[in-house]
DNA sequence: TACTAACATGATTAACTTAGTAATGATAAT
DNA sequence: ATTATCATTACTAAGTTAATCATGTTAGTA
């Protein structure tokens, strides 16, 4: 599958500010970018497509930053990689070829499976995840 | 879940080829492009492809065509998919974030499920699947 | 043999997408 | 006022995709 580096670091920039919930001192561009290895400039777009759609709040101003707008555990990786586009999308629209046969089925068929796959993500499992990474990296020093 | 119109184009030549199995008349380039709805120009590219990867033989001159090189059984999309590199790659070599962490295990695992579902369909099952719609819609009218 | 209908191959192209930068503006703390 | 932050729009370079074009090769057949 391919992900796009945007929806890649979308969820990175999410893991980071979801990571040390629930502190909620918002996070600025630059110290998420260094963090989670994001170009900054680009970044700047991602956190505002994500504002837009409700996950993250920005506070503007010498003290401003990012926070999230929701707790971890309401934020499903289904909804944003859906809401983002990140998979790509299979457009259909733009072929020739039947779209109500066993070959698209099939494609719908693996959109769906990999729609119940993300379902069973949401942040805090990935902030989870990432705890246990760390640790685990940390007994192998 | 994005497919290249190559991807889709290719699995619908095959389950051309592979519908009326075992009878092996070679199908000529011009009647699948019209069949599967594929332009021919850009069919012959990919028949040469799977041809190269042992799918399908061709037959030259003038009475030739393509026939399925294996029984449709032994055509299974998982490994279509992975040789034609039909749902394109996560190509994390460019990227500047980590490849050992949470975010990247959580690509790698859905990359996983796509591959576990391709390998439970074979071009027979599609054969199969594709006579079966065909029947419904029959019914249908 | 000459013709013809098929497959073969490499080059090219137009459109689109992606990843990222640039320039400038708005906000709020100090 | 200054400054450090977020906001917005426009732009661009590189890569990918889908497809076509031009030309060559093969083999059946009159």
């Amino acid at each position: 599958m391919k992900v796009s580096a945007r929806m890649d670091y979308a969820v990175r920039a999410l893991l980071e500010l979801g990571y040390h919930w629930p502190d909620t001192h918002p996070r600025q561009v630059r110290e998420i970018s260094r963090k989670a290895g994001v170009p900054q400039k680009f970044l700047i777009h991602i956190l505002i497509a994500l504002k837009n759609l409700g996950y993250v709040h920005s506070i503007r101003g010498k003290t401003g930053g990012y926070i999230l707008a929701l707790g971890p555990q309401d934020i499903k990786l289904a909804d944003i990689v859906k809401q983002l586009g990140g998979l790509g999308s299979f457009d259909e629209q733009k072929r020739k070829t039947k779209k109500n046969d066993a070959v698209s089925l099939l494609w719908q068929e693996i959109d769906q499976r990999i729609i119940q796959t993300l379902k069973g993500v949401n942040l805090e499992d990935l902030c989870n995840r990432q705890r246990q990474h760390i640790k685990a990296l940390s007994y192998d020093i």
